[in-house]
DNA sequence: AAATAATAGTTTCATTTGTAACTATTTACA
DNA sequence: TGTAAATAGTTACAAATGAAACTATTATTT
């Protein structure tokens, strides 16, 4: 005699997956955050990793910016060429290597960034609100051993 | 005297910042997947999400699913119409309330699930699988918490 | 009962994104 | 040295996405 499965059994519940769960989470966070750059300086996503992977490091070249900020270079490409139009990041050659760019914050760039930065440092922490000092680093190990596995699935 | 502080000091660390350690772990597992259901089916994200949202409440309507699948209602339609046409889902009309659709599965559109659902499982279980019991059980609760937090801030 | 508002879902159009092909330059090697 | 391969970055085109306007139907108000 066979069992007749509930469809609570046998059913994937999209609610608990995991990967559903984190898409879900960085959508939504990544809407409120984006406010912040979106709405006050009209600057994407993308432009926005790129103001902060050259504030972390001046002087560097779109391929290096590819390495350090999660975008491939067509990304890059674009989020560059809208930076420069606002003037707010100056591209010069490299006379050692002509195929590379040096990129560089304009003073208005990081003028920009240093408005941006601190509320986005203060949007992470009210995120973080409700996780305390064990659950806020538990968090950074879990991310870390996922992400660690993601990339070798 | 004015202390002249380091990049270190004062610069915001994107690898460190949860939105974008989120935003890219997110991302490299929803490739990840995607491949089950894209390569061997072409079937899209959104498409994949109304199957799982059918698989687990039948006849139900497209603003259910909206509410179910973390999708808009212009997705939805998008999703279902292509499902349609693949002959995977199946509308009815609602005699009771006649802007109601009732979606389905179809049979093939059930088989569909049957295939994906499993892998899709395994999926999950091997991205957790550097995660003990506790583990597990911690990153359950953060994504929670934070879930909780971000559709409040 | 007629007018208005609300809900379900679709369509349209502009923007964004991804993929592939392209240019320019440098490196490797035969 | 000359030819092929590799690297940096851009451009072009197709597909996906988002926002707003639209149709159809039902609910609410007066």
């Amino acid at each position: 005699m066979t069992e007749i499965s509930s469809p609570e059994e046998n059913t994937l519940l999209l609610h608990d997956f995991l990967p559903y769960r984190l898409a879900v989470l960085a959508k939504i966070v990544g809407i409120s955050l984006s406010k912040i750059y979106r709405e006050k300086f009209g600057i994407t996503n993308q432009q926005w990793r790129v103001i902060f992977a050259l504030a972390r490091q001046a002087n560097c070249s779109a391929s290096h910016i590819v390495h350090h900020a999660a975008l491939d270079k067509v990304q890059v490409s674009r989020a560059v060429a809208g930076l420069i139009e606002k003037k707010l990041l100056e591209r010069s050659a490299d006379n050692i290597d002509r195929r590379n760019s040096i990129l560089n914050l304009t003073i208005e760039g990081w003028k920009v960034y240093d408005q941006i930065a601190p509320e986005a440092v203060a949007f992470e922490a009210r995120l973080k609100d409700s996780l305390d000092e064990r659950e806020a680093a538990e968090l950074d190990t879990l991310l870390s051993k996922l992400m660690d596995k993601a990339t070798k699935i």
